[in-house]
DNA sequence: GTTGAAACCGTACGGGC
DNA sequence: GCCCGTACGGTTTCAAC
């Protein structure tokens, strides 16, 4: 039944309490009480506007790959890349570098600046790969089905 | 005034017209009749709930690099994979690789699944790259300054 | 862009299972 | 505990300006 009720506000965030309702069959009331429950459990984090990144002056993505320069020191990089408001996401990762971020701007010459901010910011080496194209991106997610 | 419509809207997808009215200094109507058009335009492509992964159990993330086996061949890869809802995102990049996918499964098992249902799917060869931790994500776009 | 009125929705509360 | 119904205040909508 919560399940149902993510998917359909995963799909809509705006769909009201009444539709949601009715696309899972109980009382508005109850969808009430589910919803505040998912939110309050932290399963809900929020709700977000999809938004067109051409049309907010950010044409161009890209993934960065970071590694420290000296793997010796204590290591705060995503505290340190916080504030870079070009960064959409970061992630630690397995493999030859240390984090993947993906990062949003107006034009490579904003890429070069904004890979020289973090290279000072954090004390890194990067390596960047553009992205030509996005065919789909921020899927809703289908709650899995194995258990 | 639109922009900061967008970046409310982006950091509370549910915000009300009357608080939106608030935010920006504008008649209610008149944030309506411009959300719309943003709306109508594609800048605001929609509205989602931040569902968290392990909440609909999904915890294990992963970046998925794919190289067409033939690169001769047409390469349809993206509608090949569309189906598979474990892919979150599907861009296609500058660099060694043709695509890069982020994909989140329940468990490694699954994620090995699901890399053979790719390469099955799209005739390519991958390279995975296991997400440890993510710090962040889907971060708001800021609309850019620079013009 | 603005105002205003009607329809709609979110919320709290009472009660039943 | 979970669910439903109702009533009220806030919100969305759409007309006229």
């Amino acid at each position: 039944m919560d399940v149902q009720i993510v998917r359909e506000v995963s799909r809509d965030g705006r769909a009201t309490l009444a539709h949601l309702s009715a696309a899972v069959g109980l009382s508005v009331s109850a969808v009430q009480t589910r919803l505040r429950r998912l939110e309050a459990r932290g399963a809900i984090r929020g709700y977000r506007a999809v938004v067109d990144p051409d049309a907010v002056g950010r044409p161009l993505a890209a993934f960065i790959e970071i590694t420290p320069l000296d793997p010796a020191q204590p290591d705060n990089a995503p505290e340190m890349l916080e504030h870079l408001d070009a960064i959409e996401a970061c992630h630690s990762i397995a493999g030859a570098a240390s984090y993947m971020l993906f990062v949003r701007v107006a034009a490579p010459r904003d890429l070069e600046v904004l890979i020289r901010d973090i290279r000072q910011a954090a004390s890194v080496s990067t390596r960047t790969t553009v992205v030509l194209q996005t065919f789909f991106e921020n899927r809703p997610i289908e709650p899995a089905l194995t258990r």
